[in-house]
DNA sequence: ACGGTTAATTGATCTTCATCATGTTGTCCC
DNA sequence: GGGACAACATGATGAAGATCAATTAACCGT
């Protein structure tokens, strides 16, 4: 487990970054959503959100209760899942800057509680909005409506994918998947290698990859016997990604 | 086997419906699309689309084919699936009337080919515009990006929940999960028992609940024993939904 | 009504993976 | 630097389900 040894832990990535207000002002142009609305158009926009942190742990939104707002993360990393009848949990994604949660359809349409649950997973800033002021803003600005939907489409695409990997595939693939998914999304260069910038459990690897924790552990080593990754306690990092494509298709 | 008797493979929800002029210009009021746009902007939408057709096997789109237009469908079945690479499929969806397939994101975003395919299940009447031209009038009518916003909010939540399942249940939950949610899409009302108006062989059922067609043919024996579904050579319908419900929570 | 075709069923076997148990090692905190 | 704790690793076992094989019977065409 030569691995192990110098950890990234307490790499930047890891480390906490401060919420500025210069920052959570900037989100807003930084963000997909709003890219291309115009310069005249940004303040009315802007001055719609309100910020909003949490600290590490805090749910974000919670899966039961009444819904009716949307976030859009400015720094950290929350996770966002669905838990099973019986307690367990299914890691959906993890969301980091520039991602957003909540609901968007207001009272007319769609369900009044939020379906899935989300926690920081570290100190987290966000901007937020009310559902029925953000749905007023899609009609405003048809640009925001736009990009809006090719969001949504990009991660229905992903969820697809999602399925397919879960339906037909054996733990050795699901498991290449999600480190490749996690990578492309917060990936980071390291020594070489892509390291993902979260803290990132062999339990939580297993609930995104629909397995259990001592198969996702069995896997990571098999991983690391073939040089494929490098792992930790709490951390992946990406030794060969091609080939980790190649196992999944 | 009594079940298999009196078999509802010729009653009016397998025959085909014409795709008569009056009912594809009726489908875009119909569509949930389109629902709140103003009366004098109905005929201006819809000269933007044309009508296409196609024949029990057709593909409607294909995997990796350019991608570049989106369908509503009008009349008939269709079924979403991806394909792995070895060949094995992933069936997805059930398409019917008002749901809809294809691109929505143009040159800009997004992938340019198709990643999913859709093959007409029976013979479909659709409409069809390109994705450039959808654009514009998600732009021009704000009430139809909305309605776009909410449509794929619902899917992905669909998603979100098949992935839960798939990741975290038995074979006979996952069976019990796809056969409810088809019923919910297609049910109608037949002897008191809900049919689930699509061919539907073993087959395609163990490819959405991301199992083996023998397993499938096991569990639907086994829910026929407890008097749960009624199920014959290419069909099925829910006799205790309210117990099939109980299975999955 | 009667065969023929092919989906569906059922049984037997083998593989994969979840689970349980136990040992190991990184990290945190002093 | 050292001890404690929790995460990780790994071995053994069993259960769920995939796969292979053989039989049955639903539906179709005539």
């Amino acid at each position: 487990m030569t691995d192990r040894h110098n950890s990234p832990v307490h790499i930047p990535a890891f480390e906490d970054e401060s919420c500025t207000v210069a920052l959570r002002k900037q989100l807003l142009r930084k963000n997909p959503l709003f890219q291309d609305i115009p310069e005249n158009a940004v303040d009315r926009v802007n001055s719609r959100f309100r910020s909003v942190s949490f600290e590490k742990g805090d749910y974000i939104i919670r899966e039961g209760k009444s819904a009716g707002r949307f976030y859009i993360l400015a720094t950290g990393v929350a996770k966002l899942f669905r838990t099973h009848p019986d307690g367990r949990t299914t890691l959906l994604d993890i969301l980091s800057s520039g991602d957003y949660c909540g609901s968007i359809a207001d009272a007319g349409f769609g369900p009044r509680e939020y379906e899935e649950t989300v926690i920081a997973d570290s100190n987290v800033c966000s901007i937020s909005i009310g559902s029925t002021a953000f749905r007023r803003i899609l009609e405003e600005q048809p640009s925001v409506a736009l990009r809006t939907v090719d969001t949504l489409s990009s991660r229905l695409r992903l969820a697809n994918e999602m399925v397919q990997q879960l339906g037909g595939s054996s733990v050795e693939t699901r498991v290449a998947f999600v480190l490749l998914r996690l990578s492309k999304k917060l990936g980071q260069p390291w020594e070489d290698k892509i390291l993902i910038r979260s803290p990132l459990s062999r339990e939580e690897i297993a609930a995104m990859a629909g397995t259990s924790a001592e198969s996702c552990s069995r896997t990571l080593s098999d991983f690391r016997r073939r040089n494929l990754v490098s792992a930790g306690r709490g951390w992946v990092a990406l030794v060969d990604p091609e080939s980790l494509e190649n196992l999944i298709a």
